[in-house]
DNA sequence: ACCTGAACACCGTTCAAGT
DNA sequence: ACCTGAACACCGTTCAAGT
């Protein structure tokens, strides 16, 4: 992070061209057009050029998915958390499906770069600012991120470690130092599930109970529609009585 | 869909022989190290020969996806919709996980197969059978689709058509009805949808009113725990008290 | 030191030559 | 008619030879 967008000339090649360039091929042709040597040949230069400005495919990929995250669009301040999370959340949806391949390749990446990490602090900030517990966020997140990007696992796994065999202790203290302070939302979130049962490595997250959150207020959700006997005829005619959504769902507490 | 299982010899290759040899090599190895000429060699046979038995890759994946349908439990009679439709995901949650290949390859399908159809048909046929409308069924199969699969999309688009551009329209009605008979559940959630503004092709969903509809559910049923001040601590405690799930969700009616 | 052509070890699939 | 080796048009990446 840091020695990107060092082009000089234009025409140069730099990394940001690269992924944009890559971007812009598995927008029009595809995804399994997106080749190395394809892209090369889009951007003119020599297959080995890129690995000038990537280690390989795979840190492509991670890059390109750092040009979608900036597409999205910051949370709008002033409004109640449900209304800006759902905001935000629909912003998400319109670039995932601006860009067909996004899903694939986000539920493929294991490392999280420093834009998603950003991203999902913000995100897991809208939460937190609307007074939600950390504890009720946590699963809040894992229930939502399927509906975001396409992964439902781990909030993060120990991030951007690398190869952990060979890191001493007081390294790996001094890296979720850093984390914390600059994800602080995230290392609110992450806090308590570390403290209880989680060892760092394990993450504290339990795959099974963040499933059947998710399955249960779905469930839940269906059958309080079923009672009310309701339907998607209708919902059009709800929302103009003043109910929040389009789709006319809203329990009155 | 028929000519399956006709090896006569053990040590003969089948389509069956092929399809398992391909779930258990993705399995161990990994999908990266799933190639026809691998799988070729893992079979002591030629490249070639496996051509015999599926058209192509595409076609070794479509038959994957149905080996692993066939691992998920069958519903369970007499329980009420609500833990019937909770049990059956939740076995199909099992297979996915078991098969760490299985949402990527799921996601990338665009025909459904017959064992595919039929599960559906069948998971359909739940929600009905609990006396939901077809209008809410249709809405809680998109709703509960990304949880149980990994897809988001189109319940079912001119299904087993192909290149429908030649076949003549009273071609396609007679594939409805053989449809309609075939997946009777499909059929009737489907037709309501096909009546009012959808034709054949469009297939008459709402990619982003079923977006928002499983969205919302997250989101109001989230607003639910926070102002019950709900906690996954206490979710245990919850169960034990005669909650019906372990997550301790459950809204008194 | 930097750049890059050739090479390596793979792909999925076609096709013509063998039986 | 069936089977299959060689070939085709690709991959991502290494590496040694060039400047």
């Amino acid at each position: 992070m840091g020695d990107q967008e060092t082009g000089r000339r234009r025409g140069q090649l730099s990394r940001q061209r690269v992924l944009q360039a890559a971007v812009d091929l598995a927008d029009r042709f595809g995804l399994e057009s997106l080749s190395m040597r394809r892209l090369a040949g889009e951007l003119g230069v020599v297959p080995m050029a890129l690995y000038k400005h990537v280690a390989n495919k795979e840190e492509l990929l991670d890059g390109m998915v750092d040009v979608i995250v900036g597409e999205i669009d910051p949370p709008q301040a002033g409004l109640p958390w449900k209304e800006a999370v759902r905001t935000r959340v629909l912003s998400a949806r319109r670039v995932v499906q601006a860009h067909l391949w996004a899903r694939r390749v986000i539920e493929t990446r294991s490392v999280k770069t420093g834009a998603v990490l950003e991203y999902m602090d913000s995100f897991t900030g809208m939460f937190l600012a609307g007074g939600l517990s950390p504890d009720l966020t946590h699963h809040a997140l894992h229930a939502l991120g399927g509906r975001m990007w396409g992964f439902t696992q781990e909030l993060f796994e120990d991030p951007q470690v690398g190869a952990s065999a060979a890191v001493p202790p007081e390294a790996q203290a001094a890296m979720l130092q850093q984390m914390a302070r600059r994800y602080p939302n995230i290392a609110a979130v992450a806090a308590p599930a570390l403290h209880d049962g989680g060892t760092v490595v394990a993450s504290g997250c339990d795959d099974q109970f963040e499933f059947e959150f998710a399955l249960d207020l779905l469930l839940e959700g269906i059958e309080q529609l079923h009672r009310r006997k309701w339907s998607s005829r209708r919902s059009n005619a709800a929302q103009a009585a003043g109910f929040v959504s389009p789709t006319g769902i809203g329990y009155d507490g």
